[in-house]
DNA sequence: CCAAAGCTTGACAACGTTGTCAACATTGTT
DNA sequence: AACAATGTTGACAACGTTGTCAAGCTTTGG
């Protein structure tokens, strides 16, 4: 199969190929029924453009670099999903690149795809998007990037974030509202910066209620399903346990339950608990889990779109991080599932 | 930062570039101390080379593509990973094109990104790669192709699956030597091969045993969590219900394990539940569920290794796709966990 | 009706790499 | 020692597109 070049669409429409390329690109300065003489040809031959020679000749590659952690999580997948959609609803196309920072050598590897692959932008997931050795990476090759829920986007970058904070508090306050007074607390990992920012709402939540938090009853997790098995037996062995556990992420609290049913504790009535995230697993417990809806994929194709505009991209990537259209809050939502229950008269 | 070309680095080490891209690509007919030189100068100046130029001049891309239904499964997840990674090892990229079936001029979409991003390679994952129009694209357009898991592979495409047929039958021969008689049977959506095969391998077992499917007790899902709690109701209304549920993934398991909950029904005591996959979830849930684990990263990681094995590119793409060595069957493994046992004595 | 200003168009040279081929250097053979 | 075979190297022309710039139009305004 002879492939088909903007030459051979220009040969046939009977202009030079720039002309070909300004109709393919959308550019002004050609005449309608030029414009519409090429587009019908280009049709006819079933012309595609090339994008390495594109790339090569524009220095633009139509290419955007998802960098993640962990590229297996539902939370991935999510975030992935939704920057796939809009690459594509913009003509881009997504390259992912897992980054593990415990990995020695991995920052050969992040400069080799900058350079190599002449990305246009770069989406960075949490909890990459906090770490200074590898913005700096960013910034040093002049890559424009939008980082998704950093706790503190340095100026040349794009954010896209949600309120964890008010998140965690309003659900926090909404388990105070069930009559909860003994609430334990799963963190996350303390590479995690939203883990932070939702004990930050929980605690805030507890205090406005006048509520002392039970430091005992706060135990660090690793956002693994693993450790919310074993801080639930932790939490559940206290001399005196608490009436609900709020967990940092679902797949803690998960195992917080799992945890409950072994030992014969009925969720909601004797036990209430909630999680942050919304992945497909939360849904598919029993009870299914109360918990924060993220807007994952909303919030990769905001970043794709502040990614993909001129505006952003103007002074080599984002100087102009800080402007307000590219600092972006989406709004969360709390979803009240069966796991979550008034406090009992136990 | 002024980028680094082929030429900067021929210059510094006083020789053509064309030697260069030798030493680069590995080539031979390189005295040996010129190609240390040249990868002296390389590592001394950080170059590193472009790979549009490369494949504008190659037309080769070093670019896979992973077509998938649906990226946002667990089941993707692990294929794109095991994919990515080994893609990473041979020096290659990954590009994930979701194809949606359902969607009108999916078609235009899949040869777009053929031929502008000149993929030297696709990985089809079920169930697309039994979709006869899908693959008649990427045959005449000459694109070396495996697929994963395909119910007939046509003789111009790579292969790499696993024997559904046996591990259904031995998960089910091992639900019979638990005592169970009356088994009931979610199938998949008929639109995946793979649920037949299934079916066959849990009919065999069941035939070997001497026991006569109950035909009323073997119901068809979409191997949705929602159509396994659906069904699971079904089930368990007969007016003579099974003592154990085989479901052709682990989501519809886990659907009905939830609904036997809700009832309050003992799993394994009363019922025993077993899926097929080993997704994260079931492992998530309580009792974990009993499943086949699906070797779905390394299938992914074999079909890359076909991909860029030069064998299997020469003839433009896999006409010798049916020699053995590009057809490659792995090993599955059966996980008992909690949700079966014993018969009991209900 | 003419000059100035704007539009439309195409020639040509990049972009950075590799394929081809010919030249030259070395080794092996008789 | 002459010649063939083989190994090493670089010149040069692709690859398919877009940026630059200048030439030839057309419109506008006086």
């Amino acid at each position: 199969m002879k492939t088909v070049t903007i030459k051979d669409v220009a040969a046939r429409a009977g202009v030079s190929p720039k002309t070909v390329s300004r109709v393919i690109n959308g550019e002004d300065h050609v005449r309608p029924e030029i414009r519409e003489a090429v587009q019908r040809v280009v049709a006819e031959l079933n012309y595609r453009p090339n994008a390495f020679a594109r790339s090569l000749s524009s220095s633009r590659s139509y290419l955007l670099g998802l960098f993640i952690d962990d590229p297996v999580s539902g939370y991935a997948a999510e975030v992935q999903h939704g920057a796939l959609l809009q690459c594509r609803e913009r003509s881009y196309h997504l390259v992912v690149e897992p980054v593990d920072l415990g990995r020695p050598g991995w920052q050969e590897q992040v400069r080799s795809s900058l350079s190599s692959l002449r990305l246009d932008g770069a989406i960075v997931a949490p909890p990459i998007c906090d770490d200074a050795e590898l913005l700096a990476i960013f910034t040093e090759a002049e890559v424009p990037h939008v980082l998704i829920g950093p706790s503190q986007p340095p100026a040349d970058s794009g954010a896209v974030w949600m309120d964890d904070r008010a998140a965690a508090r309003e659900i926090a306050a909404y388990l105070v509202t069930l009559g909860h007074r003994r609430i334990a607390f799963i963190q996350g990992p303390q590479s995690h910066s939203a883990s932070a920012r939702r004990e930050e709402g929980f605690r805030a939540a507890l205090a406005e209620a006048g509520i002392a938090v039970d430091e005992g009853a706060v135990r660090r997790g690793d956002f693994s399903f693993r450790s919310g098995l074993e801080l639930g037996e932790v939490l559940l062995d206290l001399p005196d346990p608490p009436s609900a556990i709020f967990a940092c992420n679902d797949d803690m609290a998960l195992g917080a339950l799992i945890t409950a049913m072994k030992r014969g504790i009925a969720v909601p009535e004797q036990l209430s608990i909630c999680g942050f995230d919304d992945v497909a697993s939360s849904r598919a417990a029993w009870p299914q889990i109360t918990t924060i809806r993220q807007p994952n994929a909303e919030m990769a194709a905001a970043a794709v779109d502040i990614l993909v505009d001129p505006a952003f991209r103007r002074n080599g990537g984002g100087r102009n991080g800080d402007a307000p259209a590219f600092r972006l809050m989406l709004p969360h939502a709390m979803i009240v599932r069966g796991s979550t229950g008034p406090l009992g008269t136990a």
